[in-house]
DNA sequence: ATGAAAGCGCTAACAT
DNA sequence: ATGTTAGCGCTTTCAT
C-alpha cells in the first residue's frame, strides 16, 4: 500500500470505479450524478482522506477558498478584534484566510495587491488605514474581489465597510459640551487617514453647534510612539487657557493621557475629564473605567466578509458600502465642568 | 494591448525571445544561462511586472512560499503576540502565513493538518495545547515539516519551541512562599495541557521544597468562561481556612480575580496577594499592577520559524527543542503576610 | 547554453 | 448520467 503518498481525484476515481469527471462533480456538488454512485465516491474519498488540493483548483480559475487578509501588522488589540471578526465569519463561510502583514511598508502594499491578485485567494480584505490609490487600481482593473475596511469615503469605487465616525466624534464631543466644558484638547490620528478627517469634522460640527469656534491650541496630533503622547498632554497643560477636557481618537492614547495626568497628581475626572475612541477591553479595566466611543470592530469584520463573499461568488455586483453604528459608552472619566 | 491579463512566463519568454524554460531559470537563479540573455529576461519580467505564481510552482512539486499557522482562536493578547513574532519571522524569511483557526472543534484540527499536508503549505506551526496524536502522527507520517508551539513535552518526535513552565510556577510559588503566605490557591488552565502539567509540578515542588504539602482544595480548574473565574474564588473565599494568596495559570484569569476582589471590597494585596502568567499589556496597566511570570511569547513564535524553515530547506533535519526562560516580575499584587 | 515536452491536480467544455 | 480531453502556470527531465 502506497498510503503515504497523498490521494488526489485519480486515486478515489479508480477506488470507486468512475471517471475523475465524476469525482470532481461529487467533490463540487454538481448535479446529474447518480445517488448511488455519489454515495461510492464520497466513500472512496472517506476512504482515502481525500482533500482537494487548493492551488490546483485556483489554478484553471475557479475558487480556491481561501482570501487574503492584509493589515499593518499584528499584535493591537484593534486588529486581534478586527481580525476576529473577520475570521469567524470567514469559518461559516467555509474560507481559509491567508494574513498579509504590510509591516507599515507601502512597497509592500503595492506588491502583495499583485501577488495576492495572481495568487492564491478568491479575495481580499483590506484593513490598511491609509489606501494609497495605487494598488486599489490594480485591483480594481483586475476586477478582483475586495473590500476596504475601517474607511470612511464612500465615494469609493471599492466596496467598503466603516463606521458612523463623524457622528461618534460628534456626540463625544456634544456630551463634554453638556457637561459644561468649553475648551477641549483633541488628540488626531494621522491625518491622512479618511477616518481621521470625519472625526475632526465631527468635533468641529458640535463646537460650531455650541457657537464654539475650533482653537487650533487645542487640536494635536498623535504619532503613535509611546511617549509622544504625554508631551501632548503636557502641551496642552502649558497652555494659557488649558483644556478642561481632552478627547483622543483612540483609547491607546486616552490611556495614555490618564497615565500622564495620574503621574502629575491630576485627576481624573474632578481635573480633567478624558474621553477615548474604540472601547477597547482595557477601557474598562482602567481606573477610572474610561468614557469611550464604541468602534462595532467585530461586527465591521463580519460585515465586510459577508460583502467579499458577494463579490466572490457574484463576480460583477457593484460595490456596497456600510456604515456601522458607534455609540458613547459613558463611563466615570468624565464629569461636569465647574470654573471655580 | 492586453495589459489587464497578467502576464506570465510564457508572455516573459516572448517578450524576450527566449523559451519559457530559460525563463524559469532566471527566475529560480539558476546556473546556465547567459548573462545577456538573463539581462534580457529580467528586463521582460519587470516590465511586464511579472510575479511567478506561487500555486503552479507548487503544484509541479517545489516550494509553495506557504506555511500554516494552527490556533484556537484569534483575539486574545497571548495569541497576538505570538502571532506577532511568527508573522515577522516569517516574513523575513520571505514565506506567507496561512491561518488556521480551529475554534477548539478538533476535527477542524485533523482536517486542516491534512488540507496542508496535501500540499498547500510548506510547513504548519501548531499553538494548540492539546495536541491530539491524531494528526500528529499523520504529519510525521508524512515526514511534513512541523513545529509544536508552546508546548512542553520533548520527548516527542515532533520538534517543539516551550518554554521553562516548570521552573515558572515554581518561582511564582516560592516567592509567595518567601513572603509568609502558606495557604497559596491555585486557579489552574486545562489540566490536558502539557504545560498546565508542568506549572503544576512546579506549584507542588515549591511548595514540598518549604515543607508543605498540597492541599487539594486549593487548587481549582478555570473553564474560561469569564464568569466563571470569579465563582471560583468564591469558592476559596468560602473555606474554612481560605487562601493569603492566589496564584492563575494565564494574566486574564488574574485581572479577573483582581476584579473579583474589589467588587466584594476585598484588598489586593494587604487582603489577599495575586500572581498571575504571561505578562500581557494589561498587568501593567491594572490597579494594582499585576505580579507575574512573564512568558516569552514574541521570542517563542521567532523561535519556532527558525525551527520550521531549517525543517523545510533540509528535509531529513531531525526533531529539535527550544526551552524559553520565564522571569519572575514582580509588581505590586503581592504583599507580605502576617496572620493578625 | 537553450528549447521541447511531459506532467503536477484540478475544472470545464465537449462528447457520448 | 458519465467519460474524454484540453488546458491553468510552472518546473524538470531530456534533447539538442
Amino acid at each position: 500500500m502506497k498510503s503515504n503518498h497523498k490521494a488526489t481525484i485519480v486515486d478515489v476515481a479508480k477506488a470507486a470505479g468512475v471517471s475523475i469527471s465524476t469525482v470532481s462533480r461529487v467533490v463540487n456538488d454538481y448535479p446529474h450524478v447518480r445517488p448511488e454512485i455519489r454515495l461510492r465516491v464520497q466513500e472512496a474519498m472517506e476512504a482515502l482522506s481525500f482533500v482537494p488540493n487548493r492551488q490546483a483548483r485556483r489554478l484553471v480559475g475557479s475558487r480556491s477558498g481561501v482570501v487574503g487578509l492584509m493589515v499593518h501588522a499584528l499584535g493591537t488589540e484593534y486588529i486581534a478584534q478586527v481580525t476576529r471578526g473577520i475570521d469567524e465569519a470567514l469559518y461559516e463561510a467555509d474560507y481559509d484566510l491567508i494574513l498579509y502583514t504590510t509591516h507599515r511598508v507601502p512597497d509592500r502594499e503595492v506588491h502583495y495587491a499583485q501577488a495576492v491578485a495572481q495568487g492564491l485567494a478568491d479575495g481580499l480584505l483590506i484593513v490598511v488605514p491609509s489606501v494609497g490609490d495605487a494598488y486599489l487600481d490594480t485591483l480594481r482593473a483586475a476586477n478582483f474581489p475586495h473590500v476596504l475596511v475601517d474607511v470612511d469615503n464612500g465615494n469609493e469605487k471599492s466596496s467598503s465597510v466603516g463606521i458612523t465616525n463623524y457622528q461618534g466624534a460628534y456626540d463625544a464631543t456634544s456630551y463634554l459640551l453638556k457637561l459644561n466644558h468649553r475648551r477641549i484638547g483633541l488628540i488626531t490620528d494621522q491625518p491622512e487617514w479618511s477616518l481621521s478627517r470625519s472625526r475632526l469634522s465631527g468635533y468641529k460640527a458640535a463646537l460650531a453647534d455650541h457657537g464654539l469656534d475650533y482653537d487650533p491650541a487645542l487640536i494635536q496630533q498623535d504619532n503613535f510612539m509611546s511617549p509622544y503622547t504625554g508631551r501632548l498632554v503636557e502641551a496642552f497643560l502649558a497652555l494659557d487657557d488649558p483644556p478642561t477636557a481632552i478627547f483622543t481618537f483612540n483609547d491607546t492614547a486616552a490611556l495614555q493621557v490618564m497615565e500622564t495626568l495620574r503621574l502629575k497628581r491630576i485627576r481624573v475626572p474632578q481635573d480633567i475629564s478624558v474621553v477615548g475612541f474604540d472601547d477597547i477591553a482595557q477601557a474598562k479595566t482602567a481606573t477610572p473605567e474610561l468614557t469611550t466611543v464604541y468602534h462595532p470592530v467585530y461586527e465591521m469584520g463580519r460585515a465586510a466578509v459577508e460583502i467579499l463573499c458577494e463579490h466572490i461568488e457574484n463576480p460583477g455586483s457593484p460595490p456596497r458600502h456600510i456604515q456601522l453604528e458607534t455609540q458613547l459608552r459613558i463611563r466615570e472619566s468624565c464629569c461636569y465642568w465647574s470654573d471655580a
